[in-house]
DNA sequence: TAGATTGTTAATCGATTAACAATC
DNA sequence: TAGATTGTTAATCGATTAACAATC
């Protein structure tokens, strides 16, 4: 029996429960109850307890958990130690938008920069040309592609990113990417998210 | 009973079934099955047949759905024929992203305009002062509010759209807003997706 | 002790998949 | 007829919630 495998569900929710620790951190909390974060979070109380049962060491009756231990064990299990680091293709607005944005840092990883094929958008700080990808990839240790290119490219930017050892990718654009089946693809339509939102 | 709740897994996916079949439009293709549609989009069979079967007229036996009439079916569950009216509250670079992006139309979702509380970002033709937005929200009906701001003012302009008639919240911020019942918030934790994938 | 909390087992719920009958 | 497909009923799976015992 394999006690190590952590369900899809409770994995989603440990960036949740991290963010909601660091908020914490200046205010000088050293318990915190299962139930208190599941009101905070809006989540069941059972649910979280579950969660952190699974997750972390053991709570204390009536007061909670260590904050800190149990801010660790997450991380631990996230594995935030060792930073992973992730390239974007398609450095239009979405793209610049992700390469720009700080919160990723929080969970461990780090967009080093992006690549694109337009001229014009090449920077030499942040923004490459696609041509370069490959040396790139084999130089920093690249784990995570990103693709916020238009659909009419997205199958051929993926291959690229697996053709250079990428094996998880975030795929932005709206087609549902051929990816052989060691590759870990998640997509992310931004659009059918909304219009799911706009019809309830 | 009542046969006309959509399950939620089910209405997530009709924006992606209907992302496949305008990909068809050109190329003049009459009938669909399910079984085509599954191949395609790497679903499981009998889910998507399930799926026409709720949402749609029937199918006919070795031939498969009539694709107009499917689309269309698909089309009025959306409810893409009524324009919906989307805004934004934060014009750094996902809320212009998002601004700018051509996707929502698909859907049946306009965003109107960005809103921001910064000087320098107002361009009278898409980002307006965020004082502006109590009469703007009354002259356009404005049915959705996108919050792209820092996590240190999502409350308050949760609040402000709130307070402004909008019950549709799609929310970028990575903490948990509070909201009257009758609201309906999307969190979109970016951060937390990647995360999620990045320890996969 | 009483009460707040943890932790666990059983029940429920929702979604997907399997099996199979019906149809053209 | 045979075969591809639809459509439906039952089984399975995973996640959440309810109920309750244990602990400080």
């Amino acid at each position: 029996m394999n006690r190590n495998v952590i369900p899809k569900s409770v994995m989603e929710r440990i960036p949740i429960y991290l963010h909601y620790l660091s908020s914490l951190s200046n205010e000088n909390v050293e318990y915190i109850s299962a139930t208190k974060i599941a009101n905070e979070l809006k989540l069941g109380e059972v649910l979280v307890r579950k969660d952190l049962a699974l997750l972390s060491g053991k709570g204390k009756p009536k007061i909670g958990y260590e904050k800190n231990e149990l801010e660790l064990h997450l991380k631990n299990v996230l594995d935030t130690s060792n930073v992973t680091n992730a390239i974007i293709i398609g450095a239009g607005k979405l793209g610049q938008a992700l390469l720009y944005y700080e919160g990723f840092e929080e969970y461990g990883i780090r967009i080093t920069c992006a690549f694109d094929s337009d001229h014009n958008k090449i920077d030499y700080q942040k923004i490459y040309n696609i041509n370069d990808l490959d040396d790139y990839c084999i130089d920093n240790n690249i784990k995570i592609g990103i693709i916020t290119v238009g659909e009419k490219s997205a199958q051929e930017v993926c291959n690229l990113l697996v053709s250079n050892g990428i094996n998880k990718i975030w795929n932005f654009s709206p087609i549902q990417l051929s990816v052989p089946s060691y590759v870990n693809v998640k997509n992310e339509n931004l659009a059918a998210g909304l219009a799911v939102l706009s019809m309830k």
